[in-house]
DNA sequence: AATCCACAGGAAAATGAGGTGA
DNA sequence: TCACCTCATTTTCCTGTGGATT
């Protein structure tokens, strides 16, 4: 009866032919190439290591560490290097009875003011769930400093995307000086930037990067051969001896060497190739998985970013398909901006001024889903943009037509787009 | 080489959505 | 409720630009 049972619910003769059971085995410790996985060692940035530390050092001897400024491109290594350098620095702080310290490690991801990023700082070091708001900035500086007073003797803020805010940089420029101006008395304060975005320090004012800047580290991308090496230290946790035919790994370096040089990206790009070999059934990872690999990881990338448009950004997005529809691409804004206003008007959507539709089309351009070309065609032209469509059309409409305000229009769109293909 | 077109893009002001404490 | 905050987005107004044309 109980092996009646048991075969009513097991569809499968026997265990072997489970669909979950895989037929080969690549992977040996998969978390290894997990976003979230820390590496203890990073011997391709001993030299930032070693700067940093020199940046911390005065902590221990009583005084302020100097304020820091990382950059460089994500997947370089720079939050974990900050981390590692801090671990170590507060186990140091642990076993000292005279030194004490805190660190306040925080994104300024959406923080877009210093406003913001301050009232934010309030919420982390109070460990709260709202931010405070409502009262002006100088208030807000004011409670920050209040809520300072409350933690050791030794602060060391580090803030990561600091980039995010932008021009609106006063707090930069108060912290690092609140000891001078009497707002904080008996604690030293510094502050640890990290920032993706490389022209950030030109923008930054000059009175923050006087203040701010004791010490500035950048990290710059990592090289083909440094990414094998990062590549094949997590290989060898990660996968099974032997399952990795020689030219992956270099060529998962080559890949992201060429678009980025991020650590990131090239793990990913590995992980990837690793799962679809498995998936496949292979029993090794070649080059064809690491090609399909990238394949699938940049179409995700332009889908992701494609999701998260705006309204408007869609509406401009919209024009330049038509456009390129209709064949008259690459465009000028002109002709982009008619296209946009009749596509608004159908819709029934907030009609911009061109001034405005440009800055969008020119976000769309720098989001890599179109392709923005300037040039100058003297006293016909004059200086202008063409814009034309860089993403791969199909995929563009399919993803646009998910979003029910503007399905309508997508859906003629794509009618007169499969007609054309037709003929 | 001077001009000039047709647009680019900077700056400031306006708007309107979110919030505050009294 | 009111008066007042911040701040992203947008409009308005304007100056800047570079090669074809003269």
């Amino acid at each position: 009866m109980v092996g009646d049972e048991t075969d009513s619910r097991n569809p499968y003769e026997s265990f072997e032919d489970n669909p979950y059971r895989s037929s080969v085995d690549i992977f040996t410790n998969e978390s290894v190439l997990k976003e979230d996985w820390q590496p203890e060692k990073l011997p391709e940035r001993e030299a930032e290591l070693d700067e940093i530390r020199n940046a911390l050092a005065p902590a221990t001897r009583g005084v302020n560490a100097h304020n820091l400024f990382l950059y460089g491109k994500t997947g370089q290594g720079k939050t974990v290097a900050i981390d590692h350098e801090l671990a170590l620095l507060q186990d140091y702080a642990a076993s000292q009875d005279d030194f004490n310290l805190s660190v306040i490690k925080t994104s300024a991801n959406n923080q877009t003011t210093s406003y913001q990023l301050c009232a934010h700082l309030i919420k982390e070091i109070r460990d709260s769930r709202k931010k405070p708001s409502g009262i002006d900035q100088q208030s807000m500086f004011d409670l920050l400093y209040e809520e300072i007073s409350d933690l050791e003797e030794t602060v060391i803020i580090v803030i990561d995307e600091i980039d995010a805010i932008g021009s609106n940089d006063e707090l930069l420029y108060e912290l690092p000086r609140a000891r001078k101006n009497d707002h904080i008395n008996d604690q030293w304060v510094s502050v640890i930037g990290i920032s993706n975005n490389l022209q950030f320090r030109d923008n930054l004012s000059p009175k923050v990067k006087d203040s701010l800047y004791d010490s500035e580290i950048e990290f710059a991308p990592y090289n083909a051969e440094k990414l094998t090496s990062i590549l094949e230290r997590r290989a060898e946790r990660a996968f099974i001896d032997d399952v990795l035919d020689d030219d992956v790994i270099p060529l998962c370096s080559a890949f992201a060497a060429q678009d980025e040089g991020s650590a990131r990206q090239a793990i990913r790009l590995l992980y990837k190739s690793g799962e679809l070999a498995l998936n496949h059934g292979n029993d090794t990872v070649s080059e064809t998985h690491v090609r399909e690999a990238r394949d699938i990881l940049e179409r995700k990338r332009i889908e992701e970013g494609m999701r998260s448009l705006t309204t408007q950004d869609q509406f401009a997005l919209l024009s330049v398909v038509a456009l390129e529809i209709d064949g008259e691409t690459p465009a000028r804004t002109r002709q982009v901006y008619q296209k946009y206003k009749s596509i608004v008007d159908r819709l029934d959507g907030n009609q911009l001024v061109e001034r405005r539709v440009r800055d969008h089309l020119q976000s769309l351009g720098m989001q890599g889903f179109l392709l923005a070309e300037t040039r100058n065609t003297g006293i016909q032209g004059g200086s202008h943009y063409r814009f034309e469509l860089k993403t791969d059309l199909e995929a563009t409409l399919d993803i646009l037509g998910e979003d029910t305000r503007i399905d309508d229009v997508v859906s003629d769109l794509t009618e007169i787009a499969t007609a054309k293909e037709l003929t």
